[in-house]
DNA sequence: AAGATCCAGTCATACGTATTACGCCCAGGG
DNA sequence: CCCTGGGCGTAATACGTATGACTGGATCTT
């Protein structure tokens, strides 16, 4: 629908009789005492025959404001982030908000200053992606919301035993119950009966990594018999091939493999494949996030589901609050198990 | 980086010793015999200076335009199109447009009109992939550009024998060379000396498959001793499992499976090893698309890729030429054969 | 009854830009 | 010497909205 003849405010006034003040004032609700409700009723039914919608160009300028917002990910081609995006679109678009999305530059890593650029439109907030509050650099000026990036994000904040943050100073946040969906998956194979637990992690510098390992070495060491060995990896199958691969040569084999991803699984499979090993009767791999990959995988993965359209949504809701005036408590999405095929009872006598 | 305190027009005259009206001429590019060189290059000097971006909702309002184009694809959710996005909004914030996304609902194949909501805000033109033009329903008065639609998205368009369209009146658009790459698969399965070959279809009603499908038939009846038995599922791993199976336990059983989609293809392993048929060496897998599952499964699986990210990159470029007064030729992006190990020469006696 | 208060709206204005119409100055032509 | 015209730039304006200042009439207060 282009812009080119829809109806202004102006029009809608002249159809309901009154003036375009009018009309602003009793669509943008603050019309209480103002205006009598038969005008205001004949105003919306005008705006309504009409078709009217607001020109948001006039209505930014006027405000100062653009209702658009920034979504900074490290990546979009990977298929965890774009559902993120889609369920930020989604509560963005009915609030008539726009998003723009900026991806972590490959040369990541970069100086101490945020890597991201500067977004070509003006911005009025920023929905920041599993990346370090301090990341944000320069963006700090911004009002921020902070997804999976962990209690550490807010200033001066702290974490109870389970995990739940007690504080909620500064930039708002939503995360995954990550340590809970580890602790699920430590249950699940210890209740199976395995005791040598090795643990394929990813090489990446962000919260829900340290979280996944932390919770996992906590669970194994609560455990008598609990050993844990552990190797790392960057997130591509054939890098998570070769970390499972030191696992599963080294001393001591685990029974199982936890992994920090889908696709690190997938590269565990492959690993347990070309040491004639099966998997789940040899060999038990779990992953996590639960993407598509899970089920195209064989057997199908053990995984813990991380809502992450969810993570996208709630994350934009509580920036429009803080964007209204607001102040979002801190939010926390459970992930949960999923039990498929890849995991069962070690063989008997490898326990 | 907020809206309020960032420089104007009007301070960037201040700063040159010029009017408003000035800077507006040279920033626009349209000073040729208004405005003196000397005079030019001090006005971009204090823009630059003063780091000045003009305010885009000021600039909208003024031309009547939004600098944003909509996007149309069927989810964000496939592994498929973020990658289209991203190459889309690159280009697309390049030149400061902003991209928003429709993504078709969940109750698809709804009513004659067109099954997309009118998006909130007003819109410049318009990204339609993986549908047929007539889809467009409504928004056929807005610019657009057709992706991965297939030439009938050309009003009158013909097709050449090898595939490449010849006429480019009407809608632009920019596909994917899928008969090509059809043909590459085709003959490289032929080529290993597979003669009786199962086609694993995807029943969705998009040019792409009608063209994989069609490239298909036209290359194994060309071939003497060529036989192709055929069927359709959804683009889910289940739903492909069973139809692979279909043609697995039919008579005669196919030595090579043909399948439209990389996920269908881990169905076809699926049913593959349900009986106890090894891949590649009992029976050959191809995918398409070439998605990141490609290489997760095993044996990693040969397929045609098809450049995602480049297929929004020049969409949108085609789009921007468009409503810059241009005639966009229309385009075709070639696929290309990636061998893997999921092909091999049929076993002896069964080819 | 006369001023004060309130109700129900309207007027005027500013946001920052792009563009049209106009003005000033100097050179050149008749 | 006056008129013309080109070169260089400015003033004014409109885009559509939101909102503070204002107004005419009715109601209330004492």
């Amino acid at each position: 629908m282009s812009l080119v003849g829809r109806p202004t405010s102006k029009d809608v006034a002249h159809e309901a009789g009154v003036s375009q003040s009018t009309v602003s004032l009793v669509l943008g609700g603050k019309w209480r005492g103002r205006v009598s409700p038969a005008t205001a009723h004949s105003v919306r039914g005008a705006a309504e025959r009409l078709g009217y919608r607001p020109n948001q160009a006039a209505r930014n300028l006027r405000l100062g404001t653009t209702r658009t917002v920034l979504l900074m990910v490290p990546t979009l081609t990977a298929p965890f982030f774009g559902p993120v995006y889609t369920g930020a679109a989604r509560v963005a678009a009915r609030h008539g908000f726009g998003v723009v999305v900026s991806t972590w530059p490959d040369d990541a890593a970069g100086p101490a200053d945020s890597p991201f650029a500067a977004p070509d439109e003006a911005i009025d907030g920023i929905l920041a992606s599993s990346m370090a509050v301090e990341t944000l650099g320069r963006f700090r000026e911004t009002p921020a919301v902070m997804l999976d990036s962990g209690p550490a994000a807010r200033s001066g904040g702290s974490v109870a035993a389970a995990g739940v943050p007690t504080v909620d100073f500064g930039v708002p946040t939503v995360d995954f119950g990550v340590a809970d969906g580890m602790r699920a998956i430590a249950g699940h194979l210890t209740g199976l009966g395995h005791r040598r637990i090795g643990h394929v992690a990813a090489a990446v510098d962000q919260w829900t990594f340290h979280a996944r390992a932390g919770a996992l070495a906590a669970a194994v060491a609560a455990l008598p018999g609990g050993r844990l060995t552990r190797s790392t990896c960057a997130i591509d199958v054939t890098s998570a091939k070769e970390a499972a691969g030191r696992l599963l040569d080294g001393p001591d084999r685990p029974t199982a493999l936890v992994c920090d991803d889908d696709l690190i699984a997938a590269g565990a499979y492959k690993a347990a494949r070309a040491r004639g090993l099966d998997v789940p009767s040899d060999l038990s791999v779990t992953g996590f996030d639960d993407v598509l990959l899970a089920i195209a995988l064989e057997p199908e993965l053990t995984t813990v589901r991380l809502p992450a359209e969810e993570l996208g949504a709630q994350g934009m809701t509580a920036l429009l609050d803080l964007l209204a005036g607001g102040r979002p408590a801190p939010r926390v999405l459970p992930g949960e198990l999923i039990v498929r095929d890849s995991t069962a009872a070690p063989a008997a006598g490898t326990g």
